[in-house]
DNA sequence: CTGAAAGCGCTAACAC
DNA sequence: GTGTTAGCGCTTTCAG
């Protein structure tokens, strides 16, 4: 291992001026900097981030808090956070919580002792107090889900707006009774959604019926079967089901062709988000199309910038993204019959 | 920050002693331990590994370089990885290659120069000369890909039996034009499942045809999208198809969709890895399920065993996991017509 | 059985 | 402009 102390002998330098000489400080003449970061690039020189850590520097790693890295969303901003930080010298730590306040707490906990530079979190429907405290100490942006004590930089889609275009597209199919089966309200992207489903029945002068909506906890597939089966034993099912999480639409998706459902015949389908075999599925499904990619992106750009030079302030920053409707074959003016029953 | 400076001071003690306490020295007196030791709980004390990591300790980093984190296998594996990792009091970094060497590198570099634990690693086709002599100086594990340049330990699928069944699967159909679209013969699992391929053409008495064959870069859909349109411009075009690449998979089903393939009846699909999706596909995709969780599990606790007792030697162990044929609709025997022609 | 002291590599105060 | 020195928290001689 080469350090300062070789190059300083190399040269016949102290060790203080090759210090200063690699920090570019303003006192070191130019052409003993030359000198030495010639030296060191010769040398094959690293700095050793051990010792500097010790002088109080933080690490290059940046924590990814994230429930569960094998959901698509989650997969995607893994990969383009990755590719962000590798490009500018940071390395990115995965901390998977499973949405369990406590592998959170502990995730930061060890984030913390390691002094992580930066920490990108998709913060659990509640964290605890301990977290909260952990992230004050670090640099920390929230991503799609927020919490308000985890302060106000955050980055994340429009989910209210998401759903209100998902059902009203339902809605100008001519669907009245329509269900919601969604992420329950305890996260916050889960009360953004649930409100713009019924912000569109509003609109449409369609009160909300409680029997209709159906929330659960946002990573499990099972709840959107069960919630499918429950819905469809109604005396007066719904003619049309939005979903309000990726998972639920996976697990409706499954339940559909298990139990046989027609979509969109007997049901029209409008999912959230589009991955992978979303367009293969039955008469292909209509969606709501999330830039994911690019919100991540963003994140990751702005963080890097505030890393690299730390604001005096803390100054709150939200950046809203919004997604698209992709129709396909899964939705479709109600059959005559069920509008009839329904009025 | 609670330092062992502290603890010695609030018992009395030197520095010295409560280090060797803490490490649980033999020449420390019982008595002395237990105080030592509920002291350090009580203030909270942490160690600072930094200053552990000037004295030569390694990290508690475990590197997973693997070439993009949105493929669904590389993803379960990170999850898998990462689950292990945390409860093992690891952290687990995630380094994507994109398939570059030169990306490789950067990363094993980085990795070293952090002193991590460890690295688990599913190599580029052709690794640096640099990452070998790299990997050399860290514990580390083969994942799926294996390059002999990088020892003997290796957790990976039995790739030719993999490719073997699902040709033979087509062969018992009644097909004898199978086209194989697969990763090019760089990469060591594109050579066996190529050889998987083949020798189950060849048991059946049947030469394979070079016509047939399409090998491209394994992350690349794109690559089966262009494959399967020449092959069905082929004036005797294959009546079956076998995959051997997810991404390969997505892009042919993806292609299907778009250019009108008739499945089965025109063309019999066989895909590789079973995830989201495939089963929803047209009348549902057969495919190989490959068990790509266990696999990871497997490596991961094997490995924090020798990274917790490291073993003298560096024999080499290698692990093997079959896959098996999901029978669904996208396979069937070949039309009359196709028979006699290909006859 | 325990204590004192040195040193890992780096940076920052303090000289000149 | 450059050199000297001290110290970050820990482990590890070397003394007792």
């Amino acid at each position: 291992m080469v350090t300062t102390k070789d190059i300083a002998a190399h040269l016949q330098l102290s060790v203080s001026t090759v210090g200063r000489a690699l920090a570019d400080d303003a006192r070191i003449s130019e052409q003993t900097k030359v000198r030495v970061r010639q030296a060191a690039s010769e040398l094959g020189y690293v700095g050793n981030r051990a010792a500097r850590m010790m002088r109080g520097a933080s690490s290059n790693v940046v924590g990814l808090v994230i429930p569960d890295v094998r959901n698509s969303f989650y997969s995607t901003i893994a990969h383009e956070l990755s590719a962000i930080m590798a490009g500018e010298e940071y390395q990115l730590m995965l901390a998977e919580t499973f949405d369990d306040r406590l592998i959170e707490r502990r995730h930061l906990r060890e984030l913390s002792a390691s002094h992580a530079a930066g920490v990108v979190i998709a913060p659990t429907p509640n964290p605890h107090g301990d977290s909260v405290n952990l992230l004050r100490g670090m640099p920390h942006v929230q991503l799609l889900r927020r919490h308000a004590s985890l302060g106000g930089q955050w980055f994340g889609l429009d989910d209210q707006r998401a759903l209100q275009d998902a059902t009203a597209h339902l809605l100008e199919l001519g669907h009245t009774r329509i269900a919601y089966i969604g992420a329950s309200e305890d996260l916050p992207t889960g009360r953004e959604r649930l409100e713009g489903y019924t912000q569109a029945l509003l609109a449409d002068g369609i009160p909300p019926a409680s029997d209709l909506v159906e929330l659960g906890p946002p990573a499990s597939p099972e709840h959107a079967k069960e919630a499918i089966r429950r819905l469809l034993n109604h005396p007066t099912p719904p003619t049309a089901v939005v979903l309000g999480s990726v998972q639920h639409t996976v697990g409706l998706l499954d339940a559909a062709l298990e139990i046989g459902i027609e979509v969109p015949s007997e049901l029209s389908v409008v999912g959230f988000g589009d991955q992978s075999g979303f367009s293969w599925w039955g008469p292909g499904l209509t969606t709501i199309s999330l830039p994911i990619g690019d919100v991540a992106t963003s994140c990751g750009l702005w963080f890097i910038r505030r890393l690299n030079n730390p604001p005096a302030g803390n100054d709150p920053y939200e950046s809203v993204s919004a997604g698209w409707l992709v129709p396909r074959g899964s939705t479709a003016a109600p059959r005559a019959e069920s509008r009839k029953r329904s009025a």
